[in-house]
DNA sequence: TATATTTCTTTACAATTGTTAAGTGGCAGG
DNA sequence: CCTGCCACTTAACAATTGTAAAGAAATATA
């Protein structure tokens, strides 16, 4: 494996520990090509997946339309936390955006090792407090920020999100049409 | 105490349960009039708040604008969780809306009680999953819905916000102006 | 390489929103 | 009762965004 196994399991940055090193054994390897749906609305998530190369994302259908809702890349964990965890049909899709590979653990493993390592709860906990402070930052810029300003931050401190996601999956990521970021970049030059 | 102290601490429904009886008394009894800031921008949440009557609201400043982020009413919980739990500072102000009975728990207490009783920690875990579900719900509506439609759910869903709270804080909650607003309530006959 | 398919850009027009400023109504304090 | 303050509405205009359709560019597939 090239990557650490990362404390979070949905989305946080990576974090090696002996704790978790100690579990890792219980994350098997797994090769999808591109457009995999790992998995699907309204099932429930069995397994929390972790990048060791490629891309995924994490989309909804909301009236017919594709919906991002965020992206992924090496080194980064993902899962539906809430189907994950709590066992309730997932409400995205998950889907690899480029030829991946994976690592996953599957619920059953999960409940092994925190029964064995109850401690590797305040470690989701944490991953659960960070995970929703991301969230929280989203959803603040969506509702102070204008759609220009969104797209600019984004290419400041996600730049390589616009190297490997398409325009459309990004445009809806912003909450705006694909021709409206395309009006954008041009304005941008 | 007329309401029932709930398992989360930020803003999920109440739930009572034995354990959280058992440590009821460490929740202190607070009384405040509106406007009142009970965590301010920058500083270190010691204290989380449960509205036993009145209603409170979470704010920041976002360019020299008041941007309001959530509401709160009776048997809801008030936390700015990231800065309560990790001891960071608060993106956010807290503050009464109405003249308000509170009871809050000290960070202090939060902390013997954990050291008691450590499977809270699973209580603040689910509440944070809870929040965390809540949080995206918001960000997916402010990227697929507009802002009609925003308006026509909170309507819909959570109709005593519109009858306690000040419009130009629910404009902003929708990430719109309230002249915008004022022109979709006007439309909506 | 050639062709097909997908992705992205451009255009024109309608609809929505932001901005600024003026006007209306309610409410509290003197 | 009056005055000032605050919340909300309305108006006019500029700017932005959505929609639909066509065209260009890039990518995939044979």
């Amino acid at each position: 494996m090239s990557a650490t196994i990362p404390v979070s399991v949905s989305g946080s940055r990576p974090l090696s520990n002996d704790l978790w090193q100690q579990y890792k054994h219980f994350w098997k390897p797994l090769s999808v090509p591109a457009k995999t749906l790992l998995l699907k609305e309204g099932e429930v998530s069995r397994k929390a997946y972790f990048i060791d190369q490629g891309s995924l994302r994490i989309w909804f259908n909301s009236q017919g339309k594709d919906v991002s809702f965020q992206f992924f890349f090496e080194g980064e964990g993902v899962s539906s936390f809430e189907s994950f965890f709590k066992s309730l049909p997932s409400h995205f899709n998950i889907e690899t955006l480029e030829p991946s590979r994976l690592y996953y653990l599957h619920k059953d493993d999960y409940e092994q090792m925190v029964a064995e390592a109850p401690i590797i709860k305040d470690v989701i906990l944490e991953a659960a407090i960070d995970r929703m402070a991301n969230y929280t930052q989203h959803f603040l810029s969506a509702i102070k920020d204008t759609p220009q300003e969104r797209y600019r931050k984004l290419l400041e401190e996600r730049p390589h999100i616009l190297q490997r996601v398409p325009l459309q999956y990004i445009a809806s990521y912003l909450g705006i049409t694909a021709v409206s970021l395309s009006r954008i970049r041009n304005k941008m030059q």
